[in-house]
DNA sequence: CCTATCTCAGAATAACTGAAATGC
DNA sequence: CGCATTTCAGTTTTTCTGAGATAG
């Protein structure tokens, strides 16, 4: 009667993946490109490093996906006032705009996955989701 | 306060998939080694096709896996007794050993990662992430 | 003829590791 | 000097799409 949660919890994903792949393909992002424009909402002027550590990617990986906004306009780079090292992000007006257009779209996604489980349901389901991760985390290969 | 469940879906599958890649890596497995073994657990003497469906792949990804592991002579193929377009596969003992080594280290990883959740929670979590992928699996693409 | 299965081959993806330049 | 940040370059991994052979 074991091994279900993990696998449940993989399979949730899986299905979620797909559906947002397709809700973000007509807004003409990618789940990366996603991941990335929240993550600047929430932190705004953030640095590469900011960005892949909110994202849990290498600098390397998310400079690709930060080029990629870039050349579509849709984020703006320039150096830091104070350390030289940095380039901070911002979004431009059409980044936002088209945040604002996948929100709505996932918004609308996330409205649909939760149907039919009530409020107190899911707040638990993310406190549940929380604690698994948190455990998860704790480190037992020995990084002292 | 939206946007948050599908979220934390996420990051909890990324702390798994993290934690199971570390943990059958001990066990000189992948993790697609390891879904396609516990398909095959689930199902004796399956086809590659029934095994590709199990584990949500195409079966060009899926016999890449099943060659792996027939060199690594954990499975064996034949041909179907009677309908000779199908390759049945089936565990060898060397590959139920393996996979009951596996079952030991993610059945742990598993107590790990619900720590601290009670029994009826854990159940509920189950039947929420259930009704999560079958709302997600609702296709509102149009097909039919 | 239509459908399902198996499999070869090539391609696109997405992440990684290594290494080097710059600045605090 | 040690550490953080950025970024170039190369690689590995995973999965996919296309195509074709075989069989029910």
């Amino acid at each position: 009667m074991d091994r279900q949660a993990g696998y449940h919890v993989k399979r949730a994903q899986h299905a979620l993946r797909l559906s947002m792949d397709r809700a973000l393909r007509d807004v003409g992002l990618t789940m990366a490109q996603y991941a990335l424009l929240r993550a600047l909402e929430n932190q705004p002027d953030a640095s590469n490093a900011d960005l892949s550590r909110a994202c849990f990617v290498t600098p390397q990986t998310m400079i690709q996906t930060l080029r990629g906004l870039e050349t579509a306009g849709l984020v703006s780079r320039r150096r830091h006032a104070s350390d030289r090292r940095v380039m901070t992000t911002t979004l431009t007006a059409s980044g936002c705009a088209q945040l604002s257009a996948a929100h709505r779209v996932v918004d609308a996604l996330e409205s649909r996955m939760l149907t039919g489980i009530p409020e107190g349901d899911q707040q638990q389901l993310v406190s549940m989701l929380e604690a698994i991760t948190a455990n998860l985390a704790e480190d037992p290969s020995g990084a002292t």
